[in-house]
DNA sequence: ACAATTTTGTACCAATCGGTACAGTATGGC
DNA sequence: GCCATACTGTACCGATTGGTACAAAATTGT
């Protein structure tokens, strides 16, 4: 029939993911985008809508990616090992540049909270979703004895969650590795989980 | 001589902070300044300069203000007090509407980390300041004999300073007063500040 | 070769951006 | 009254914003 379709697509969207990702979304402008897609004006609309609905399927994408660290890890890790190897997944063991860039879903609800509440709330409920995957993991080492029951699975996740966020801003702020790896180490050990 | 000078500079300087608080610095818009700090395009100009003139003396203010509160609270309390005041008076203590906004620093550095590095460096800077006052107090506890010193007072600081960009970006996720509470306390408690 | 279709490039749009210029109006001290 | 000053309002600036229109070029299957 005709030319071959979009091959680029994730790859385009990968690029513009990382552009948001970097800059936020309000000062990241169309032309910036193409340029970091390598398309052109027509084609992007074409395939990916508005600016706006690019930028829901960047927190899609960025979000079900890390969901899908949270999950592999459940599955290999026991409960309590789980904090720790997700910090590392995406704090610790992450490029130089990747490292202050934060987590898009935080630097988004950060953003957008009074700007624009639709994208916010879809920031907002990446964010839930993932502390309810450590929520179950807890509960499932708890049912199993291997974790101490003093605080409920939804208090332990919120605590991993809080500090993850704290983790977040610290890298944005520039922080060196061995600092954020220290923070990282004295948190698990507040937490019970420093096995 | 002339027409009474600037009563209002104050007043427009806090309308604006507040305005940039909540929507943050690119999605600020210069009509929007004007119509919160109640003066015309002109005299904008006249007395505050630009709007990202305007926004460092916002973040100054800030800044100023949220050291004042440590300060304050280091005289009149024992410093291992110090971290529960400070998030009662930041996070818990405050209207709802202002639970929300967070902490502008915060939001600016994760606004602004790639975007502008000046005023990113202002904001962080300010967090800095903040962190050493909390080891300074932290210091003096342990030389007094007042907290144990199993971890130094800069990495009591960290942690500290790590659990409120964690409450700052969990208000500003919309979580209940009640949840903001209890994470406070479980954070306290971990660090063995509780009391 | 042909038709179908995805691409690109460019021109264009109204709206808004931050910032400037300047004339006119208030309000003071003298 | 007069002059100096602080303000307002409005008009304007070039640049940029996100988004649309449309013709030309490129690439496929048949």
């Amino acid at each position: 029939m005709a030319r071959p379709p979009e091959f680029v697509r994730m790859k385009a969207l990968e690029a513009a993911m990382k552009l948001f990702w970097a800059r936020g979304y309000t000062a990241t402008s169309l032309p910036d985008l193409l340029a970091a897609m390598g398309i052109a004006r027509s084609s992007f609309y074409a395939s990916f809508g508005t600016k706006r609905q690019l930028f829901a399927e960047c927190l899609e994408l960025f979000g079900d990616r890390t969901l899908a660290i949270v999950d592999e890890n459940a599955r290999r890790l026991p409960p309590t090992a789980l904090p720790r190897a997700f910090f590392e997944a995406t704090v610790l063991d992450v490029a130089p540049r990747r490292v202050k860039q934060g987590c898009l879903m935080v630097n988004t609800v950060l953003e957008l909270a009074d700007v624009d509440p639709e994208l916010h709330k879809l920031a907002a409920q990446k964010l839930s979703a993932i502390e309810s995957a450590f929520a179950r993991a807890f509960q499932i080492a708890q049912q199993k004895g291997e974790l101490d029951t003093t605080r409920s699975p939804e208090e332990l996740a919120s605590l991993v969650m809080t500090i993850n966020f704290g983790l977040r801003v610290r890298s944005r702020q520039n922080q060196s590795r061995q600092a954020l790896k220290s923070i990282t180490e004295n948190s698990l050990s507040m937490l019970g989980l420093a096995a």
